[in-house]
DNA sequence: AAAATACTGTTGCCCTTGCAACGGAATGCA
DNA sequence: TGCATTCCGTTGCAAGGGCAACAGTATTTT
């Protein structure tokens, strides 16, 4: 654990926080280690979660599994990023399923810790980057939503790939998601996102080779989504 | 506001506290009354949002405008409801437009002081009803997802029924709305949602009225959601 | 290197469902 | 009471897109 103190400090949920002040909020918090391997879950769908955890290496997908055994992606999380903090408190089953895309380790705590009496500065600088935190993974839900209500397959893409565009500064980048990831992303069969995908290209919106894209004439991207 | 002590002591951001604590919080965090007329806006999307609101009176609606004129209904709130707090901190613009129902009246007050360092075991009670408060709104946004990724709209609304019913605690419940209303919660058309529910009825699946159901073999519901 | 497996593009079929138009019922307004 | 407006069910039409099957390429295994 120490030798993630640096990269503790500069999570989300524990920035602006002295080293000091961090590991005694550790030790207070009865924080711990743990190593998985791929594929291992760190919070199971249908299960309580009582734990918040921080990724310190690897990588995490979190997912949400749907009747019928279809996955609905959520999001792919990276060391210093913040997991089952939107379970906290409640005991209700947990939606989403957060399985190790690689051998990661993570920093875990028990959620009743954050939430007990209050008794230092760190701990309240802490609970307010909690809510942060929990708020950001709202938005994050909600820009899902936005691609789902989309009532073409095309708009979905369109509305995907600007968005992806913006996060990347870039009209060339590259997803994280294979073409099967993706359609399970926007909900449609992954046969119809190519065959969308081709005419896009054959409207010369877009160039596409596996997962890099390159935005062609992005208004008319914006144009189709309005 | 003094007429609302005790509502807002039962409400989830303020439950716990006594009333001599709630009291003092209130006049700590400048918080004020206002009135709203029917339509009125209380956040607007597309804006930065830096208040919390607990409705006092009257009934709002939430819901997310989507680009071409639509809107996608996100959750009704009632007296003792909270509103604004997942916005909370972020400058970010709003992705939901809550607006009063009826009229209406809130007690407000500025973000910024429920997430000052906190001088008080009720400041910090609050916080923690915060972060349940903000989670539960996750869940509720979650709840939206399950519906939306179902691939046939019998399928939506078997799942958004049979969840209804559950709520009621009984096969027969009245939804909180019109068959427009439900068509936008459920994203589909709504003739085509009309036509469907006669196929179900024809299918003696359940009967409707207006906003009544009865529904009358669930597990045929439940098994087409698998 | 060969074989097996996984991923992606292509295409034909056809069902679901969005869309538009209409009529009747209910509600609100003058 | 009469008119206007909104809501809801019905139906014909067209097409978007799910589904399945197949082929080609990339990747992994033995």
């Amino acid at each position: 654990m120490e030798n993630y103190l640096s990269l503790l400090r500069s999570t989300p949920l524990f920035a602006g926080l002295e080293e000091t002040q961090l590991r005694l909020l550790l030790s207070q918090l009865h924080a711990w280690t743990r190593s998985y391997g791929r594929g291992e879950a760190l919070i199971l769908a249908g299960q309580p979660n009582r734990r918040v955890g921080v990724l310190l290496s690897g990588g995490l997908e979190a997912y949400r599994p749907v009747p019928g055994g279809g996955r609905v992606p959520i999001t792919h999380l990276e060391p210093g990023d913040v997991f089952g903090d939107v379970l906290g408190g409640s005991s209700l089953a947990s939606p989403v399923t957060v399985v190790a895309a690689c051998p990661c380790e993570a920093l875990l705590f028990p959620y009743e810790r954050l939430l007990q009496p209050i008794d230092s500065p760190a701990h309240t600088l802490v609970l307010r980057n909690l809510v942060r935190s929990i708020s950001d993974k709202y938005f994050l839900l909600s820009r899902r939503v936005d691609l789902l209500v989309m009532k073409s397959l095309r708009g979905k893409i369109c509305a995907y790939l600007l968005g992806e565009a913006e996060r990347a500064g870039s009209l060339t980048f590259t997803i994280p998601f294979s073409r099967i990831q993706l359609a399970d992303y926007l909900n449609c069969d992954r046969s119809a996102l190519s065959r969308e995908l081709s005419l896009m290209q054959r409207d010369g919106l877009l160039d596409t080779y596996k997962s890099s894209f390159k935005l062609l004439d992005p208004d008319a991207l914006r144009r189709t989504i309005q």
